[in-house]
DNA sequence: TATATACGGAACTTGCCAGTTTCGGATACC
DNA sequence: GGTATCCGAAACTGGCAAGTTCCGTATATA
C-alpha cells in the first residue's frame, strides 16, 4: 500500500488519461529489488526506472525525491509476508516454531534482511526511514514470536516469567547476523538449529533427542509449498 | 597495524625529511570516527583529512584510494580491544562471561558495531572489506566466547555437545540487531539479560536466582574500570 | 474523432566527491 | 646553512547521479 502521493485532493482532469496508479507497484517493486542488491547509496533512480520500464520523469512524477520512494518502497513490504492474525496453531511451541519455516517466508525473510541491510548505514540518520523499516519489517517479525511465545504461556507450556521480549529477538538478530554480516544461507537447518538450540532452551523446554534417521524434523516439512 | 603502504622496497632519501609513519595513525582513527557516525559512502576523504588535520594529499600519499583506506582502517581495529589469549578465569562460564562486560569492553565493542553498520551495504560487493571486517571484528569477538565455552566444557561445567559455533554468535548477533536496527542502547543490563536469559539456558545452565537487592549481579562489577 | 493528459526516452543542469596538481612553509639530514 | 623532501591548504579536473525539461507517442474520455 503505497502512501499518499498526490498532496492535496487531486483535481481530476475532465478530459485524456488519469494517472496509471497501477504502476506505482512495480516502481515500488523494482525499488525494493535494487535495495536488495546494491542498497540505497548504490541505488540510482535510473536503475529503479529501467527495471520497473519506466522513465525517470515517472519516478518523479509521483515521489518528490529517492528518498521518499524508498521510505515508501520499504513501507509497501509490510502486507507481504506473514500476518500475525493467522498464525497456524499446532499445539506445541516448537511446532509452532518450525511451522514458521517454510520455503516461501524464508525467502521473504531473506529478501527483507538483504533490504534492512542495505538500508542500515541510513537507518540511522533518517527517522522516517527507520519508522519504515521497523513497521515493515522488524515489528511484523517480533510481534509474530510474541505470540507464539505467549500462545505457550497461555497453555501452560512454559513459564510466564520469561523474558518474551528479549527471546523474540533471538531468530531476527542471528538470521540477520548470519546473512548479512558472516554471509552465510538462512536456510531450513540453520534456523531449526537456532530454534532447538537457543530459543527452546531459552524458555525452559528441551528440544527433542536427534533423531539419526531425518535431517531436521520428522513432521516439519508440510505439503503446503 | 596498517597493511603495507610502501609497494616496493623504499629507497630511503638520501637528504630530507623521512615520511612521517607516526602521522598514519591519527589518519586512520579519523577515518574509522567517521566510519562509524556516516558510514562508507557518507565518508569523504575531506572528513577524514580535517579530522586528522591533515591534508588530503596526505592521505593519497599514504593510500591509493578510499576503498584502500578503509579496508586499511578497518584492520588497524584488530588489535585494539579484548585478546583471546589472556582471558581471565573466574572459575564459573557465568562468571566468565559476566567479566567481559566492562564499560572499556562495552564502548569498543559499540564503536565497531557502528563501523560494521556503516560498511553492511558494502559487505556483499567488497570481498576484501568482508575479509578486513571479518578478522578485525567478527572472528576475535567469536573467538573470544568459542574460547571461554570450551574452558567450561574442559572443567566439566557444560556438556562437550552444545553446539558452541552457533552459542558464540548469540549475543554478537543480538547486540548488534539491538544497536543498529532497533537502535536501543546495548548497555550492561541488556548484556546480562542475555547473558542470562539466552546464552546461559543454551548451554543448559541455569542462572542464578534473580537477587532483589542487585539490579543485576552480586559480583559481576570489578574494581578496573 | 478531437483533445487533454500521462507516458517512455533522452537531453540537460547542477552539485558533490574521488583523485590530482600546485604551492609556500616546515623539517630532518648533510 | 643548504637542500631535498614531506607537509597542509587550496585550487582544479572529471565523472556520476539527483532532479528537470522537452518531445513524440499512446490512450482514455467526450
Amino acid at each position: 500500500m503505497p502512501l499518499e502521493t498526490t498532496t492535496t485532493a487531486p483535481e481530476q482532469p475532465r478530459l485524456g488519461r488519469r494517472r496509471d496508479h497501477s504502476r506505482d507497484a512495480d516502481i515500488l517493486d523494482a525499488a525494493i529489488e535494487v535495495l536488495a542488491e546494491v542498497g540505497y547509496d548504490g541505488m540510482t533512480m535510473e536503475m529503479v526506472a529501467s527495471r520497473a520500464k519506466a522513465g525517470k520523469a515517472t519516478l518523479y512524477r509521483r515521489w518528490p525525491s529517492k528518498g521518499e520512494l524508498v521510505v515508501d518502497a520499504v513501507a509497501c513490504m509490510k502486507s507481504k509476508g506473514l500476518d500475525a492474525d493467522h498464525l497456524p496453531d499446532t499445539g506445541s511451541l516448537r511446532g509452532d516454531l518450525v511451522a514458521m519455516v517454510k520455503p516461501r517466508a524464508v525467502e521473504d525473510a531473506d529478501r527483507k534482511l538483504r533490504v534492512m541491510g542495505g538500508l542500515m548505514s541510513v537507518i540511522s540518520r533518517s527517522p522516517e526511514l527507520a519508522e519504515a523499516i521497523s513497521s515493515a519489517i522488524v515489528e511484523p517479525r517480533a510481534e509474530v514470536n510474541r505470540r507464539l511465545f505467549q500462545r505457550a504461556i497461555d497453555r501452560g507450556e512454559i513459564s510466564a516469567d520469561c523474558d518474551v521480549a528479549t527471546i523474540s529477538m533471538v531468530a531476527p538478530s542471528m538470521t540477520a547476523y548470519r546473512l548479512l554480516v558472516t554471509q552465510r544461507p538462512v536456510d531450513r537447518d540453520y534456523l531449526i538449529a537456532i530454534i532447538d538450540g537457543v530459543v527452546l532452551p531459552a524458555v525452559g523446554l528441551k528440544p527433542p533427542p536427534a533423531d539419526p534417521e531425518a535431517q531436521t524434523t520428522p513432521l516439519g516439512r508440510s505439503a503446503d509449498d
